[in-house]
DNA sequence: GCTATATTACTAACCAACCAGTCAGTAACC
DNA sequence: GGTTACTGACTGGTTGGTTAGTAATATAGC
């Protein structure tokens, strides 16, 4: 992967006679090493992102990095849960206090979830994991506990509510939960997919995007509805 | 990533002193080296695979894999083409040459794709496109050409029939094709995630998945239906 | 049918580059 | 001058790609 070959690094190295500026930071160092690493994780993946490149972009050395985090796993792990797992607190209390119908709700999720991870770098994330979760299946058990078990009981509990208040109709809520995960996971990846699964010239927005699914899975739902199927 | 390490390598190479039976089958090389590069790629994504590990699989040497495939990439581009551009053609005549409505047309189009390929080990490869297609954009752009392209085109052509005979309304095919493209690209991700975005206790029955997307998408495009939103 | 020779599919050792993690030493701050 | 945050050279291991050499087959001569 092109930008810095051997020789360039050669030569950045020794060229320069300037005495390299050292600060010492040590509160400072962790947020910056996990905001590189986000951004390069994100950019790259796991695997293709070297240590020693969140370390420069963080303005430290590699040794540096692992004096702050014993291994590039525990990193990783870092980054999930400063970026999502640390953020389900908060929006347990905040849709437990939610006042008004459940449709509304769910929308309110929807919408809230695309702006403040969806939209972005942590939405990367999640693509990496689905991507890369073969390969390290510490980190996919990880992400699992962390994330997704978390994230799938919130979304289970703004249906459940639901229900229990006869707003939506008795229903296998284990089938149910794709129904909103799915345009999650699809919008995910059309913005971090480098144009697989969405052309060039016509990209999709995604607050439209989630209206119209929102719509489609509400009348899914709802307690009027003829007994169809739900998925 | 553990099954080989270099003791057990070198355990395997040195300790026998059973001379190593050679064959020469010039045919059928290229053929084995292809299935055992879709296995692998599969399995573990392109940069995680090594290709010593392909030619052990295809029961050659590493020399012998660079001996029909020139690289690496053009390896895993034989392999798209043998396992999905290639087909392309037979599909479009088998469409073009279906006689009833639309609206089981599509219904036959997504059914036979997952049986041909969603089903299979195929659409791992799509699943691996969408997962490193940012780190090597040769890959990338090829795969568009050879897959994204031809693949679209072909649903739009199957939306355009229902528009033409009046079957469909009309509406914006560029948007209209991700109702199809989503259900498709979710369930890929459901067989390939290592339960990234499926629960593991409730796994999701592929068949039942698609019918009931099928029938929100012909709602959405029937001509009697209501002008709401397509996608 | 049997041996000698040419051809070439195939192998294995090798190279160069790459990278996670270590550690002896350096310099900033108290 | 003592403590410690920080550095960068180093190690050990991995992997894409090369190549000199080996052995399986084809062909020719007898």
């Amino acid at each position: 992967m092109p930008p810095s070959t051997p020789l360039f690094d050669l030569f950045c190295a020794k060229s320069t006679t300037n005495v390299v500026k050292r600060e010492r930071r040590k509160q400072a160092r962790p947020g910056e090493l996990l905001d590189a690493a986000l951004d390069l994780f994100v950019e790259k993946g796991f695997a293709a992102t070297r240590v020693e490149e969140v370390a420069a972009r963080a303005g430290v050395s590699k040794g540096t990095l692992f004096l702050y985090f014993p291994s590039k796993e525990e990193l990783f792990k870092a980054v999930v849960r400063e970026n999502i797992s640390g953020r389900f607190i908060e929006w347990n209390e905040e849709f437990a206090a939610f006042e008004g119908s459940t449709a509304d709700m769910l929308g309110y999720c929807m919408t809230v979830w695309w702006d403040r991870v969806g939209a972005t770098k942590a939405s990367g994330i999640t693509k990496l994991m689905m991507s890369e979760a073969q390969n390290f299946p510490e980190l996919a058990d990880f992400y699992q506990e962390e994330v997704i078990q978390p994230g799938q009981a919130l979304i289970r509990r703004v249906l459940q509510r639901g229900v229990d208040a006869g707003e939506f109709r008795s229903l296998d809520l284990n089938y149910a939960i794709y129904s909103v995960v799915a345009p999650m996971i699809f919008l995910i990846l059309a913005k971090h997919s480098a144009g697989i699964c969405v052309r060039h010239d016509t990209p999709l927005e995604p607050h439209q995007f989630i209206a119209s699914q929102l719509a489609i899975v509400l009348h899914g739902l709802g307690a009027a509805s003829a007994p169809g199927r739900t998925a």
